[in-house]
DNA sequence: TCCGCCATCACCCGTTGGGGTGATCTTCTT
DNA sequence: AAGAAGATCACCCCAACGGGTGATGGCGGA
């Protein structure tokens, strides 16, 4: 049997994981949480075999949750979920120990999988997460640099500064962004590369 | 008893509104779909007292899906759910004539009190959402419209044209925008607008 | 070894953007 | 009736932007 402890702040999802996991015969909620705090403190007492946890949560996130999870027994083996196609919680949550990066809108069976996966020993991202992670839209790292400065409203003159190099070169790197982002501007560069979480 | 259809593609999401409502008394769920066409179908077929529409749903999103159910019946009666506190769908959502507009992470009580309000005929607004809407961060009518051709990428011509006006009209519109938002150019306007959830 | 990608820079060009100031007209509120 | 707020437009100005073309090293894969 494997012992679940599920910690989301949305009832709703709460109530529907816990749902979900009761159907399958090896894999026993345990406990569950509505914030990261209360999340530590049932990992804590229940010692269960996973946790899934949502990365936004009140009190405290699911990242800093996981962290103390792991801080406590670093054999806690946590599954981290998420609404969001936002890959910026990916590294953040393996770096802090995370076994697992699945989407919430998995089916029963990816979900029960990849908890007998975590249980087994086994690491697994949600594919999709993979895909989005890997979402580069062909910028090179230089480009990126550029286009976080650009994001945060800084002209061309302030990035060749802050990089350290010519405006014509900031202005090359820029053209060359419009292009492979299929944009005519600043503007719309930036948004397009914050709805594809490039940055 | 209330019969209630439920659609939401996310399976987690919408097996947790079923079990949650199938432990009020008064509520039953007739059927469930998992994306826009489905849920009108399901309404067609069972003609159920209340729909829980999910907004971002496949095939077929929530509102057009909402749209269409109240064509094939006017006096269907349409809650709509959200995950994100983005007020862009209520207005759009109560133009479709939707009854009751709330966020997912909605307890079981107001899950419930909601449906058992719009059954009886009154209309409901998360108040949370309320509050949302009221992020408009001081943004004129017209200052929204300006915004939102920005976002796409359009210039102060263009956006001249698009409104009727002369692009000096718009470059002061434009100038206000930035005033309002912090910002000093269109990059960071645009970016800043779509984090807040003005666009 | 050679080709391709990347980062770097230069120069030219016309267009656009953003700031400032001031004015009119309508509408809504007080 | 007075005042505030919004929408409209004009004119000036200079800096910034975006496009095009071309060139030079460096580094890694074929």
């Amino acid at each position: 049997m494997i012992r679940v402890l599920v910690a989301d702040d949305h009832p709703v999802v709460r109530e529907g994981l816990i749902t979900m996991l009761e159907l399958e015969d090896d894999i026993e909620v345990v406990a569950r949480a509505a914030d990261g705090e209360e999340a530590v403190m049932m990992a804590r007492r229940e010692h269960p075999d996973i946790t899934l946890l949502d990365v936004q949560m009140p009190v405290l996130d699911g990242i800093e949750a996981l962290r103390r999870i792991r801080a406590d027994d670093p054999e806690a083996r946590v599954i981290v979920l998420t609404t969001y196609r936002n890959e910026d919680y990916i590294f953040p949550s393996l770096r802090a120990g995370a076994r697992g990066y699945l989407l919430k809108d998995s089916s029963r069976e990816e979900l029960a999988g990849a908890i007998r996966a975590v249980a087994a020993g086994e690491s697994l991202l949600d594919p999709e997460m993979v895909d989005a992670a890997r979402d580069d839209a062909g910028l090179t790292a230089r480009e990126f640099e550029v286009l976080r400065l650009m994001a945060d409203g800084h002209n061309n003159a302030q990035i060749a500064t802050a990089l350290f190099v010519s405006e014509n070169t900031v202005k090359t790197h820029v053209s060359n962004i419009f292009a492979k982002l299929d944009c005519r501007d600043r503007a719309a560069a930036v948004l397009q590369a914050w709805k594809r979480h490039l940055i």
